[in-house]
DNA sequence: CAGGTCATCACCCGAACGGGTGATTGCGCG
DNA sequence: CGCGCAATCACCCGTTCGGGTGATGACCTG
């Protein structure tokens, strides 16, 4: 959200310094009388780089804060708070007894967690169920 | 390799279209008297897009290839090579029986291996080897 | 209220895993 | 050549994991 609201900003700033750009281009050629094509070149050179730096914004925007942790594959795949929970700390490398410790419940409980988990993302144990929760961006 | 390559055929190419579009430009200025504003404007346009295009690209080319599995950390671990193997093979959530019948081996030679990687990772556990050796970027 | 989902816990049993020891082969290095 | 090291395999033993079944209580929803 924050990065967004920045990039919109700079963007802007960027446009306005383009539009003085265009003036100031405007002026050398009536009062100095400039070669055309030179001006040309200037303004060329001048948008692909604001071009550059742009994309090079856009891109970093939509690469960096790419995994929040898609809901939507959550939802998708009918996995509940707890089991996410579960998961988190079962790709820290964590045992079950561990997990449970961290949870404040039953070893038996993370147990019954772990086998939702493992039917719902259709894997047959621990390391499979991280590979595929990576896979998934369900986990960090 | 391939990737950079092409982006190289692909950038020269766009350099000869706006060589071209300038070319252009001036054809319309001698011939069809067009206002420089205009003019202007178009070439910014155009050469903004190209910029975005370019910087998309590089930005691109340059984070795809960001890990290269760091042999420094390998090395300084003392995890030889078939013990790399081995370890990727575990992170992609196959079992020790599966990892054998991948590398042609028994399944008790899996298990001296993934002996000696839990000592050099400092592990007790495959998940925790997993999550260490992601976290050294011994593996993708 | 009945039904469904979720979270919780228990028990059992087979499979997989982890640790330790020991052994053999091949390869490079001093 | 002798030494170390990597790779290979074997055996034993205890722990952990995975799967199945069953059960309870809380909550929500029609």
């Amino acid at each position: 959200m924050k990065q967004s609201r920045g990039l919109i900003w700079l963007y802007g700033l960027a446009l306005a310094l383009g539009a003085l750009v265009l003036q100031w281009l405007d002026y050398l050629y009536t009062v100095r009388r400039f070669s055309t094509e030179i001006g040309i070149v200037i303004v060329a050179a001048l948008f692909t780089a604001l071009g550059i730096w742009t994309g090079n914004r856009l891109t970093r925007s939509r690469i960096a804060p790419d995994f929040e942790k898609n809901t939507q594959a959550l939802s998708a795949l009918g996995i509940s708070e707890r089991e996410d929970q579960v998961l988190e700390l079962l790709a820290k490398g964590l045992t079950n007894q561990q997990i449970a410790d961290h949870l404040f419940v039953s070893l038996n409980t993370i147990k019954t967690h772990l086998s939702h988990l493992y039917q719902k993302l259709e894997v047959s144990n621990r390391t499979q169920a991280i590979h595929k929760a990576r896979a998934l961006r369900l986990i960090a």
